[in-house]
DNA sequence: GTCTATAACTAGATAGAC
DNA sequence: GTCTATCTAGTTATAGAC
């Protein structure tokens, strides 16, 4: 885990590119020019480009890990409160990360980081309908997981943006109880 | 707008390794594999990569115009509700389109249709968060509408997936009431 | 209307000087 | 650690035969 420098803006300048343009939208001269050096020594810092794409994404993906080990020890009602608010502040501290990982299947190859990622991706969408097997709910979970992802981008991190997102969630979850 | 069987096969297509890989993604080698034509087939009936991509988007804007033409006679609660059917309704009959619109400046470049798709976009936004300008209710329209065409894609077709996207968006939009 | 062949260019990645 | 120069393969697009 050796940090220099110039490896830490190639990391923080591909990560405004790829969450702008893609992964496969991207070239490494346009992450060259934003960092002012060259394609090499991108390349002298990281083994390939899907290297540097692993790199930007393992931070994100150890926490998304962290969230669902926190939130298996939960169920039903309160994991779905401790899903939505640790997957929102999720986002808002990895918002350039959160849609490569999230549409990762989309635009990017299936490297090691994104594949173990899906099946922490799938228990947070159970987490968010609170264990209901109902196709409505589920579908419910699958458009604020991938909406709040989507709108999180060039927003400021403000306090109004983090609970206006945690807001819309919560009452967009919560359907089986309106039915009670 | 001669249509030929392979113009319509080439847009089929394209719109397909489009929505899944993005307009970078794709290249016309793909395109051309999976109409199994060479290509310079798509260059025939086509300028360029991105006239395909022009063509195979404008029906989906043509009629994100016209939703926004019949929401401009409404307003408030009843325009609200008539916007969230009709881009549902929308986003169903143009699941591999919408996500291309409606993420355009993101993965694909600047082309017409795109920056004329933009303000009406910003309609339909207005109209989801009936007028107010609560920052909290901006937002919260924005979730729904990534979200929505983001889940679109790949589900079936099904009344079941149509009225789930209606119900989760109707209520997740419905704050200024509740403080009513 | 579709093809092969090819031109002109850009991609990711390497070699070697400094 | 960073550079220029280069390689190979892939890209969009064109030319011209059929």
């Amino acid at each position: 885990m050796a940090r220099t420098r110039t490896r830490d803006d190639i990391i923080a300048v591909a990560a405004d590119l790829f969450a702008h343009a893609g992964f496969k939208g991207t070239s490494l001269q346009d992450i060259a020019t934003g960092v002012g050096c060259s394609k090499a020594t991108l390349l002298y810092h990281f083994d390939s480009k899907e290297a540097i794409l692993a790199a930007l994404v393992a931070p994100a993906a150890a926490e998304l890990a962290e969230l669902t080990a926190r939130l298996a020890a939960l169920e039903g009602e309160p994991a779905r409160e401790a899903a939505i608010d640790g997957f929102v502040d999720l986002v808002l501290r990895y918002r350039r990360e959160a849609g490569l990982i999230y549409y990762g299947s989309l635009d990017v190859l299936m490297t090691p980081a994104f594949a173990d990622a899906q099946p922490l991706i799938e228990n947070l969408c159970a987490a968010f309908t609170a264990g209901s097997a109902e196709p409505t709910d589920r579908i419910a979970a699958e458009v604020l997981l991938a909406g709040i992802c989507s709108v999180a981008i060039d927003k400021p991190d403000d306090d109004v943006l983090r609970s206006a997102l945690v807001a819309v969630a919560k009452r967009a979850l919560l359907t089986t109880r309106m039915k009670d």
